[in-house]
RNA sequence: UGAGCUGUGGUGUAAUGGUAACACAGCAGAUUUUGGUUCUGUCGUUCCAGGUUCGAGUCCUGGCAGCUCAACCA
């Protein structure tokens, strides 16, 4: 008989995204196209990365293509600086696109739709200004009023869209509307403007044109044009997408479809281009890829791998809902991987020295170290060790708690792939400081066992004081203080809930091979954490980051 | 309060009319030369009120709550 099992892997449920890929893939169609579509006017973030891992990660699993292309619509605000970056960011998650386009690419198609949709009757230049526009919108409950250029003729509103963008008018004098509804309920079809008078260079344009298209005239047709299936975007563009439809009914071309997703929020932080800038701008971070900053440079500085940000964005799903993910699952996601590929090393971060008296004077050993237990292939390496040693302050008490496993007085610790020490005198200065301990060493135990089979708790990691090497530690906490920094008293701003310990630094002692490490490159400090050289790091002055400290369960029993 | 979107443990995401599941976090324990890793156990959830149905997180009706939209930003 039979005996039905569930052993077999359940398919694994699709996201809502998926669903509607598959049934537009049932109901016959062939190719999927995606694309991403960033503004060049900022660094991506870990939200980007999410987006990118949905654009490129749908595309590559139902064998289709995925472009990048650049929304650069606004002269003002963009830069190549930005789009350097974000192709340097994009690579790095372990992404490639089909091909490279810019909005810019497609001016001049989307110049000739604009004559056409004025020769029909839909779109009219508007003289009023800005002020006017906005008061003649009317409100979420309150119609707006027509302009009173509406109703000019076609040959009209031509003439002067030409002279628009021939540069017969200055900034801010006319811009050309679409001809909709100035009662609509949905406030984006009261009239939208699609084009307005800009003279400013351009990144890739140059001055060729003083007009450029609004959002909502270019994105949809740049989708159409590059013939996108499924342009995926996050959820503040819904209201956008009756607008997206019209246009590209009304130019009656390829018709692209918009869907939307929840954009990605991380607890003690922000996704907010501008106040990522401000940050930026005001010096209060280093830079945009300062290591405390949510952006994917920053968290390939800090020393995070692309697997684990991938992994990251596959873990959080996607959905529609509003959410706000824990910071914790974040730095999960880095240290399961690290955990497998991170070689291991030793490093004192809050250093006191140990002299082990009964050991001789100037006599060094060599003992063999792991470089990763979960990963035999990496070998080991030999760590210097003599008779004068720093341990981790935290690693000795003179009056501990209950169920702590370290070294105090008349105690007795492992150290870490070398010899059992016991804790015989604590040395003191005058105002009763411990500076230094002095411990006996069992000389049969440098293997692992002890001289009379006697089983020791503790194992701490030490460096040999001749030996090690100093370093700048830089220990990153996260950036705000509040998990939503949004979250502000009455007279302050967000800008108070900056953590003035985001960054601390330190001065580490580090196990000698630790100087060949690469920069970026994560490796494990034995029970601290997870750390990398920095970009700052020189021969002469070492820097390293933390990327994520170790789960410290210690630490919790003893709060 | 006009329109649109969304409500499932502490946080995310599933369940597509048929036992509410998975991950993270938490708690307890085992193993461990990292108080790491690994393993085991455990906690706890369908916004509310009606209705349809043998059976509702899912369908219907009505509420309530949150988010988005009134840039010549994207």
């Amino acid at each position: 008989m039979a005996v039905e099992t569930n052993t077999e892997s359940r398919e694994k449920s699709l996201n809502f995204l998926e669903e509607i890929i598959e049934e537009s893939i049932a109901k016959g169609e062939k190719r999927i196209q995606t694309r991403f579509p960033p503004e060049p006017n900022g660094y991506l973030h870990i939200g980007h990365a999410k987006s990118i891992c949905i654009n490129f990660g749908l595309a590559k699993k139902y064998g289709g293509k995925c472009n990048l292309r650049f929304d650069d619509t606004n002269p003002v605000k963009e830069d190549v600086e930005y789009v350097d970056s974000i192709k340097r960011d994009i690579k790095w998650l372990g992404f490639d696109w089909a091909i490279e386009r810019y909005a810019s690419d497609y001016f001049d198609q989307l110049y000739d739709w604009a004559v056409e949709l004025i020769k029909k009757g839909l779109a009219y230049v508007d003289d009023q200004t800005q002020e006017q526009i906005r008061e003649n919108r009317g409100t979420v409950s309150v119609p707006g009023t027509p302009s009173p250029w509406r109703d000019r003729t076609p040959e009209e509103n031509l003439d002067l869209f030409v002279r628009m963008k021939n540069g017969e008018f200055p900034d801010g004098s006319k811009v050309l509307r679409a001809k909709i509804d100035m009662a609509h309920p949905n406030m984006l079809f009261r009239d939208p403007i699609m084009y307005r008078i800009i003279h400013a260079e351009h990144h890739r344009t140059g001055n060729k044109w003083c007009i450029y298209p609004m959002y909502d005239y270019a994105h949809g047709q740049s989708d159409s044009i590059e013939q996108i299936t499924h342009s995926i975007c996050t959820l503040e563009f819904d209201v956008h997408r009756p607008l997206y439809d019209w246009f590209i009914q009304a130019l009656d071309i390829f018709p692209s479809h918009q869907y939307e997703f929840a954009r990605l929020n991380l607890t003690y932080t922000m996704m907010s281009k501008r106040k990522l800038l401000k940050l930026v701008q005001e010096g209060a971070v280093m830079g945009w890829d300062d290591p405390r900053m949510p952006t994917i440079c920053a968290l390939r500085r800090k020393g995070y791998t692309p697997a684990s940000v991938r992994n990251f964005a596959e873990m959080v799903g996607v959905a529609k809902r509003d959410n706000v993910i824990d910071l914790g699952k974040l730095e999960y996601c880095v240290r399961e991987d690290l955990n497998k590929v991170a070689e291991r090393r030793m490093a004192v971060l809050n250093p006191l020295k140990v002299v082990i008296t009964n050991y001789d004077e100037g006599k060094t050993e060599l003992f063999e170290a792991v470089n990763n237990p979960e990963n035999e292939a990496a070998g080991t390496r030999k760590v210097p060790f003599s008779r004068e040693i720093y341990i981790e302050r935290d690693d000795f008490m003179e009056n501990p708690p209950k169920k702590f496993f370290r070294l105090q007085p008349g105690g007795e610790v492992r150290l870490r792939y070398s010899y059992l020490i016991k804790c015989e005198e604590v040395v003191k200065d005058a105002e009763g400081n411990i500076i230094e301990l002095r411990c006996t060493y069992d000389p049969m135990s440098g293997d692992g066992s002890s001289s009379d089979g006697r089983r020791v708790k503790g194992v701490i990691h030490w460096v040999s004081v001749k030996d090690a090497v100093e370093a700048e530690v830089r220990l990153f906490n996260p950036l705000f203080t509040k998990e939503n920094p949004d979250d502000v008293e009455e007279g302050q701003t967000w800008e108070d809930n900056l953590n003035p310990d985001s960054m601390v630094k330190v001065t580490g002692y580090l196990e000698p091979s630790l100087l060949e490490i690469p920069v970026g490159q994560a490796v494990q400090f034995e029970r601290v954490g997870y750390f990398c050289p920095d970009t700052d790091t020189t021969p002469e002055h070492p820097v390293f980051n933390r990327t994520v400290t170790l789960k410290d369960s210690w630490a919790k029993i003893n709060k």
